[in-house]
DNA sequence: AAGTGGATCAACCGCATGGTT
DNA sequence: CAACCATGCGGTTGATCCACT
């Protein structure tokens, strides 16, 4: 579709801003807001594209940005979310006040990442199986410990959600609904709507169907043969809502639950 | 003091998405 | 419904800093 061309004109400024291109904005922002950044450069009288007063704006100049380090509590927020919700970094700037998807984003890449890293190398898991070693084929970081919570929402009445692996873009969540235990689980079908209708399913980043209990007890160590539970894995390609799991997560309190790295 | 390489982070780029015409 | 437009998002880049040799 007909995407609109940024900073197609030439003569516009690219690289950092000065301190008084700064101030032209902050004065602008202050007095007329940001109803429509493609026209403020201009209005303004900044030789700026408007994606780029944009990203200023929210990533710099924002009054509301929290400056300095992240705090140990931050750092392990963010860990937390990344393990729910993965490379969404708005979303996770949205749970952090005064803190940007780009700093988050950086904060990952260059501190959290390798932390992980190194903690991961020196708990390494050995892999045992053929199936394990499809999923762990791209898994860098593999992250072994388990991340519990249970939620008592009416809509999903003693639901209770088990991160139980997380790589790079995939998270295999294990979902246990007690009221739907006594249900027939002999129902091998994906469902985009929900993953309550995912019983005994995993999908890889291939969109690769497995039976539970064989990728359950590459994971873990246990035969989960005879679980009622719902297996369900994020491939990162936003088929599913990592938001419902994180509401699950949140509304349990799951946040007090912090896997030790 | 100069050179080098890794770490950091601000900024850019391209794509996706949603709203409007 | 299609085309256009504005904004948001995530990945990537490149300038700068800093420690080390």
């Amino acid at each position: 579709m007909g995407r609109a061309p940024c900073c197609e004109k030439m003569g516009l400024k690219k690289g950092p801003w000065t301190p008084e291109e700064d101030q032209i904005l902050i004065n602008y922002v202050q007095k007329f807001g940001h109803a429509n950044w493609r026209a403020l450069p201009k209005q303004a009288g900044l030789l700026r594209c408007g994606k780029s007063c944009r990203l200023r704006w929210i990533n710099y100049l924002r009054p509301d940005i929290k400056r300095g380090n992240f705090t140990a509590e931050e750092e392990q927020t963010i860990i937390n979310l990344h393990q729910m919700l993965g490379n969404r970094w708005s979303a996770i700037a949205a749970r952090l006040p005064g803190r940007t998807d780009n700093e988050i984003k950086n904060v990952w890449h260059t501190h959290l990442k390798k932390r992980l890293l190194n903690n991961n190398n020196s708990n390494n898991l050995s892999s045992s199986s053929s199936k394990r070693q499809r999923i762990d084929d791209n898994d860098q970081h593999p992250i072994s410990t388990t991340t519990s919570c249970s939620s008592s929402d009416s809509d999903f009445s003693s639901v209770t959600a088990e991160l139980l692996h997380q790589n790079d873009n995939k998270e295999i969540v294990v979902i246990k609904d007690e009221e739907e235990e006594e249900e027939d689980n002999s129902n091998n079908q994906v469902s985009s709507s929900s993953a309550r209708s995912c019983t005994n399913i995993i999908i890889d980043d291939e969109s690769m169907i497995w039976p539970l209990d064989q990728v359950v007890s590459s994971f873990d160590g246990h035969d989960h043969h005879d679980d009622e539970s719902l297996l369900f894995v994020n491939n990162g390609n936003d088929e599913y809502d990592m938001e419902f799991w994180y509401d699950i997560f949140i509304k349990a309190g799951g946040s007090t639950e912090l896997p030790e790295f």
